[in-house]
DNA sequence: GCCGTTTTCGGCCCGACTGTTTTCAGTCG
């Protein structure tokens, strides 16, 4: 079984918990959470890598003893030290470190002298009231604990970014209307565009003697307050999610902003630049000394490290900080530079509405063109096109797009890649096609090789121009396949293909990670919506945020072409 | 554990809130 840097990110994880648990120095903790996340950013795949006898790169963050650790994990999926720190620890003890309210330090006084070592364990103690004999823990800790514990076991704890918006957005426009309110943000992974979002960070900033607090507190979906002081509090909605606020005075949006949208790791890389400077970033401010010199606007933090703003979609740490810093950062793509989309369905398969309907609404949204790709005959459940149906579809899209203004209509199919790497259609009928969407929609579990050998084999069909969804995954229900995507990308640049990044919340596939990959080899990224009804292109700005986190611009993304220059790009290598 | 044209040792981001600790540790973001 492959190791994948997911895996690799993971373990090194793991290992900065099992520390924490043995007190370790906390530098040396910090030291395996930084090198997990910047394994989980790589954009080449380290097994791979380290198979092929290459070395790893020289990396930031990770010295010999770190690359030691990897180049083990990378080899077996784990490491000595990770496999002597789980044989001195109960197995799900650091699934207690999940839960909010417990630190390493509590979970080793559960363990201690509690010998909790489990959630179970933990639910079992609390219920009996044991855990309020122990010093630091009280009645309340052990009510909160005992909640927290249901709740983790009930639900997931993300949600995806299209749903957060579905309570975010509401729950701002009730605080814009608290009495001294002026600005209300929602920062955090929410404004960094995250495929999920953990919770809601709303920022607001208002005059003093406000009532934000108040208002915040008082919003009816609001089940339970966690805290409440004077300038931050915490509440979870009965949706499960939670939402945390802070308030400052309007002076300090500019610094409190920066702050509160992130990522962490960006933070602590801009404060770790501030120093050397001799300055001090926090929530307030851009400080030398006790003199604030900057922090009214996020740009002017920024400035004061003599840094350009840099759009929120990059603050990960992934390199934005050097590029600003070289005047390289990305002139990302927006989503108003999308000129068509080439992944909408139609009720000849499983959308609800017409050919027609589709193409309205993709010209009420702007859209120049669109191109009508239903399913293929092996779809059989949502009535997949056979060659002859298809050919009447063509007949009719041809017949719509003679009769439509200010909108082209393309026609396309998204077409099976079966088993063995062949498509679901005959040549006869997909060479008549403007565009041919190939995709995978069964068969996930093939072992690496094959899945892999099935994918660049429908690449190297000379009529496939663009593969959907390139990775298959569900967030949060459906792993990835097991593919090599480097090897992917490479076939994909060697074809002159396209990969999708496909804008359902659900999807977002292509990833932040494999953008930049495809990006770093020139491959072409087309922005998709695989609307299913005429209310589905929304879904365009989920996928355009993806892109701007996968530092994509206007050049790297196909249908960000107009007509002219799309029909040459789909026509390339056709006779 | 990482890192260094001030350094190979001694640093490593910063502040708010909670609970139970009577003065602050632990946790969180």
């Amino acid at each position: 079984m492959a190791v994948h840097n997911a895996d690799i990110a993971a373990a090194l994880d793991q290992i900065a918990d099992l520390l924490e648990l043995q007190n370790a120095n906390p530098f040396r903790v910090r030291a395996y959470r930084n090198a997990a996340r910047i394994a989980g950013g790589l954009r080449f795949d380290i097994a791979a890598r380290l198979a092929r006898g290459l070395e790893l790169p020289k990396i930031p963050g990770i010295g010999a003893d770190l690359a030691g650790k990897i180049r083990e994990l990378a080899a077996r999926g784990s490491c000595e030290l990770l496999d002597r720190l789980k044989a001195g620890a109960p197995a799900g003890i650091t699934d207690l470190l999940r839960l909010p309210g417990l630190g390493p330090k509590r979970v080793r006084a559960l363990h201690q002298e509690l010998g909790i070592g489990s959630l179970a364990a933990l639910q079992r103690a609390a219920r009996d009231g044991r855990l309020r004999a122990l010093p630091g823990f009280g009645e309340k800790t052990e009510q909160r604990l005992l909640a927290a514990v249901s709740a983790h076991l009930s639900k997931a704890r993300r949600f995806k970014l299209a749903l957060a918006a579905q309570y975010a957005e509401p729950y701002a426009a009730w605080l814009r209307k608290a009495p001294g309110a002026r600005e209300v943000v929602v920062a955090g992974s929410y404004r960094r565009m995250k495929e999920t979002v953990g919770d809601l960070d709303f920022l607001v900033s208002a005059q003093p003697r406000n009532r934000v607090i108040e208002r915040f507190t008082a919003y009816a979906e609001v089940r339970e307050v966690l805290a409440s002081g004077a300038t931050k509090a915490s509440v979870r909605l009965a949706s499960g999610i939670q939402a945390d606020l802070r308030v400052v005075p309007p002076g300090s949006l500019g610094a409190a902003l920066h702050y509160f949208t992130g990522s962490k790791a960006h933070n602590i890389a801009l404060r770790r630049s501030a120093r050397e400077r001799g300055l001090k970033v926090n929530e307030y401010g851009l400080f030398r000394g006790a003199q604030r010199i900057a922090g009214d606007t996020e740009a002017s933090v920024y400035a004061a490290l003599e840094l350009p703003w840099i759009p929120p979609e990059l603050r990960e740490d992934q390199g934005e900080i050097e590029a600003a810093r070289r005047g390289a950062l990305p002139h990302l793509i927006e989503l108003g530079d999308l000129r068509g989309d080439l992944h909408v369905h139609t009720r000849a398969t499983d959308g609800r509405n017409t050919a027609r309907e589709m193409a309205l609404a993709a010209r009420a949204r702007g859209l120049q063109y669109v191109a009508i790709t239903d399913h293929s005959q092996r779809q059989t459940l949502v009535h997949g096109l056979d060659a002859v149906r298809l050919a009447k579809q063509i007949d009719e899209i041809e017949r719509l797009d003679r009769e439509l203004q200010g909108i082209t209509l393309l026609t396309g199919v998204e077409v099976d890649i079966l088993e063995d790497g062949s498509l679901d259609l005959p040549d006869s009928i997909l060479s008549r096609l403007d565009v041919v969407v190939a995709a995978v929609h069964s068969r996930f579990n093939l072992p690496r090789a094959r899945q892999t050998e099935r994918i660049l084999r429908a690449l190297d069909h000379p009529l496939v121009r663009l593969l959907a969804h390139p990775s298959g995954r569900l967030i949060d229900e459906r792993d990835p396949y097991d593919v090599d995507m480097q090897a992917v990308i490479r076939k994909a640049r060697a074809r002159g293909v396209c990969l999708e990044l496909n804008a359902q919340p659900d999807r977002l596939d292509l990833s932040d990670v494999h953008c930049r990959m495809a990006k770093d080899e020139g491959v072409l990224v087309c922005i998709n919506s695989d609307a299913h009804a005429a209310d589905g292109f929304e879904v365009l700005a989920c996928g355009v945020g993806q892109a701007r986190r996968g530092w994509l611009e206007r050049g790297d993304v196909l249908n960000a072409r107009p007509l002219s220059g799309l029909r040459r790009l789909l026509n390339r290598g056709r006779s």
